[in-house]
DNA sequence: CCTTGACTTAAAGTGAACTTCAGCCTATAT
DNA sequence: ATATAGGCTGAAGTTCACTTTAAGTCAAGG
């Protein structure tokens, strides 16, 4: 798979990829003998798996960490088990301030709401 | 309140508060006569809403216009309700993303687990 | 009076995560 | 063979949200 393939099965642009690449996000691609990258299902699981933690907001360091630590090898398990479940927490504490803030706009989208239909703003 | 003891309060810098009042996150603080920023409860209110939104991820963009349109009065109930609504869809997707990577970490992460105590990494 | 903390504008600096650019190379179709 | 589309690189540029600096003035308390 070439790079603009990719960039277009995940919705992605080509310079992004390369970056992530560049960055550590993701293992070094396979490249044909002109050295252009050709991506298999492994790079592409990388690459699916950076685009998920990034987009749910872990940072490019900690994902190049992850990859860093990965290819290092087998006697990295126990650092790896370690980083991925403080990106847990860090995700969590996100997700719980989201959600806070959620509610404030439920509740605010409520009052302006019942405030259109009875055309009064007092409250 | 003086601005050092809502810094104090809410845990954010004197500096980033002055700079949501120039961003427009919240209204224009009260002064005293000699000209000193003195922060009433609506104030706090304000400070506190925009700490909670940005915190979730909202724009300063964002959450200035609808300090923009709240200060502009009743007829613009209409267009802070839109705008409610749509940064709220916003969030929803971040949240679902965040799911979906928190999703992944705990496979992950029990994967790891699994691996550790049987002492194999083959999957 | 003097110190401490607050005020101003304007501009530069920071860090994170891309994005764009310039100039050159590869692959494929004609 | 050549045109053209796409790929390569390193470096510089951009955007966002602050943060800091400069270079002062002003105010409240001991």
């Amino acid at each position: 798979m070439t790079i603009s393939e990719v960039s277009r099965l995940y919705n992605i642009s080509a310079d992004t990829l390369r970056y992530y690449e560049k960055a550590g996000m993701i293992p070094p691609v396979g490249r044909t003998d002109g050295g252009i990258r050709d991506y298999g299902e492994a790079d592409c699981s990388w690459v699916e798996l950076a685009i998920c933690l990034r987009s749910a907001g872990l940072s490019v360091e900690a994902i190049a960490e992850y990859v860093r630590l990965s290819l290092e090898g087998e006697d990295t398990i126990t650092p790896r088990l370690l980083l991925l479940k403080e990106q847990r927490e860090l995700l969590m504490g996100k997700y719980e301030k989201m959600r806070l803030a959620m509610e404030r706009l439920d509740y605010k989208i409520l009052k302006y709401e019942q405030a259109q239909k009875s055309g009064v703003l007092e409250w």
